[in-house]
DNA sequence: CTCACATTTGAGTGATCGCTCAAAATTACA
DNA sequence: TGTAATTTTGAGCGATCACTCAAATGTGAG
């Protein structure tokens, strides 16, 4: 190696996915990346390729701290169905200084309904990994006797994500703060009254 | 009059929209729209002033036929909760032609998170006209006793619209037909609860 | 048939798009 | 310090963007 980059990947990859997450693909032209980067055209294309390639870097990023940040939940809390229940009204308090509240994965997706990119099938097989991660704590919560037996979890973690991501569209439109908590705690309650069932 | 147009305004419209509709505002070009509008770019901006302003109009079109074909349904349905619930099961069963299931308002609001446009808050204002036509809908359902006086139409309009926007993403995501119809069939279910509370 | 006018036409506007590459700059080793 | 290796630089590439306008075209009234 004879010469540092000045810049450090990771926060230009971070910059790169609030941008993207923000104003989508289309939208985003390699003046604004230069400028949230602060790296030139020659630079960004030494370290990342392409504007889609870059893309696809950072959806995978917002993909791995969603999942991440999903299984932390799971992982601290008392109970599977909890840990969901409680997920939903974090998500509908958090006040992100970043103004964005809609998953960068469902955006992605609308965003490319037409073309038959890569970008739009990638958003949809994060989506499915989500969804994984959704359905393997209902599938726990089954074992540990939470849910009754004779309920679907498959069922349930589709459902589960559809809340999530209308709350998030929710968010996105600009309900107010009550209104979002009443909507959160409506679907959390949903979750909780699944092991209320149970006994 | 000294000259007819060749081509028809209404048609134009249809196809504008349907293109914008499946494409988004910034991944359409004014050569995909001549191509769609069968129009050369001076009648384009001799008919609609700017592609903004096309966009605009084609959104006001798709909010009128959704705003006109929901109270189609609550029209004929023999309760407004049925009305409600009868819609949701047969959101998930239609297969449009056109390969587009996501609603035209919420990938707008999605595709302009950043802009300050015009186009953003235009699609804001029509969802928050259609969550009107579903308050009015409980509202009358509280009226005639179809739900019981403790309830809250206007959070039961924010559920639902948040119900029905999940389930066409969903539909966008590419869900299967039993998958769409179960997951219809959970958010119907909880329409109809409503009832049989009041009973 | 002619003319006045509404309308379409489509080549062309400057601007911006994603992207490239020869040259300048920086660093580690000699 | 000199040199080779590596990276940044930024002017500029052709293509495409949204958009315009002088000219061609079609139409109804006289």
């Amino acid at each position: 190696m004879k010469r540092a980059r000045p810049y450090d990947r990771d926060t230009a990859l971070d910059a790169a996915m609030l941008l993207f997450w923000r104003k989508g693909y289309h939208a985003t032209s390699l003046k604004d990346l230069e400028a949230a980067l602060a790296m030139k055209p020659g630079s960004i294309y030494a370290a990342f390729t392409s504007k889609e390639a870059l893309y696809l870097a950072a959806l995978e990023r917002y993909f791995l701290r969603s999942r991440d940040g999903l299984r932390a939940v799971l992982g601290e809390a008392a109970s599977p169905l909890a840990a969901l229940a409680g997920y939903l009204r974090e998500s509908a308090g958090r006040q992100p200084e970043t103004g964005i509240h809609a998953c960068m994965l469902v955006k992605t997706m609308l965003d490319t309904t037409a073309e038959g990119t890569a970008i739009g099938d990638r958003a949809r097989d994060y989506l499915a990994a989500m969804r994984a991660e959704i359905l393997a704590a209902f599938t726990e919560a089954q074992a540990l006797g939470e849910l009754p037996a004779e309920a679907d979890p498959a069922r349930l973690a589709q459902r589960y994500q559809a809340n999530l991501t209308a709350l998030r569209i929710e968010a996105q439109r600009g309900a107010g703060a009550e209104e979002l908590a009443a909507l959160a705690d409506d679907m959390a309650g949903e979750v909780e009254a699944l092991r209320r069932q149970a006994h």
